[in-house]
DNA sequence: GCCGGGCTTTACGTTTACGTAAACGTCATT
DNA sequence: AATGACGTTTACGTAAACGTAAAGCCCGGC
């Protein structure tokens, strides 16, 4: 299955600076103040399950520091995690956000980093225009199947009268 | 999953007239003469694999019937697969194909079953023109991304100098 | 002492549209 | 007899992103 593109509902005010890489990270919009968050809180503010929080830990997205069993997200945990549902919203596959998450931890803001998450937004950029023109001849190809179908339908309106 | 839009490429000839439903199927036309077909031929035609036809008649929407053990395809078989390709290719699931498949079937173009397709027609316009915005979003944001990452790039190569 | 919440883990289930063996039958060649 | 090319059936595998139990730990409250 394809990654299929995010409503990109967010809840988070009206905060939400998207960009994307090494931008939304530094710029950590929002929620000023808070050292940590809880799970909950989390699920709150971006309006996803605790399974999708645990579910992008598993996936390597995410590494939220343990006070016993509990987790404790730090602010940068918050930033990447929304890195990730940005990523999400424009097209990008877990995987992929994973690895441009990684190389942006590796060593920060490198230009071969930028370069290559350039790349990813490019390249993403032609998927989704391929897409675009694919719905667009869908739609096209739809409208005419309705017109046909009333067409048909007017006859036998006509033909029953 | 949700049904991946296909990317359209049938392979018969330029004799494809696309519309729909009770149309497709009508004016059936292409490959003139023939009156039936066997498995390979129309994994030829439509560039699809035999496993892929299996599976559409495990799913209902095509009925082969038999020469001992080998599918024989009539024209209805093969104007049917016509149809279901076409509706993939519009973004219906192969189950939402089955039903206006179906309900073509009982009574010929009866004005009911006109309708509820007409229905779905206008409804799969409605999901696809949601789609096409959200892609429209997506590609704005990962432009302005990029330029984003641009400007961060030029930045780097000015200091560097 | 028990109840309700909230947290945790493990692990199987879901969806869609096939791909991919595995194993075998049938002809026509070679 | 062996090799291909084509056909068949049964049935498990795959991808993506979680949902959904099931079962247990820990805490405050009544």
């Amino acid at each position: 299955m394809k990654p299929e593109l995010d409503s990109g509902r967010r809840s988070s005010g009206r905060n939400s600076r998207p960009v994307l890489p090494g931008l939304a990270a530094s710029f950590d919009t929002g929620a000023a103040g808070r050292e940590s968050f809880t799970i909950r809180e989390l699920t709150r503010e971006f309006a996803i399950s605790a399974r999708t929080l645990r579910f992008y830990e598993e996936k390597g997205l995410i590494a939220p520091r343990r006070n016993g069993q509990e987790r404790l997200y730090s602010r940068r945990d918050r930033a990447r995690l929304r890195y990730v549902l940005m990523g999400k919203a424009v097209g990008f596959s877990l995987e992929e956000v994973r690895q441009m998450l990684d190389l942006y931890d590796l060593g920060d803001g490198q230009a071969t980093q930028l370069r290559v998450a350039l790349g990813k937004f490019t390249e993403q950029i032609g998927r989704l225009r391929r897409q675009k023109s694919q719905i667009e001849r869908a739609i096209a190809e739809l409208s005419r199947a309705s017109q046909a179908v009333e067409t048909m339908l007017a006859a036998r309106g006509q033909a029953g009268t």
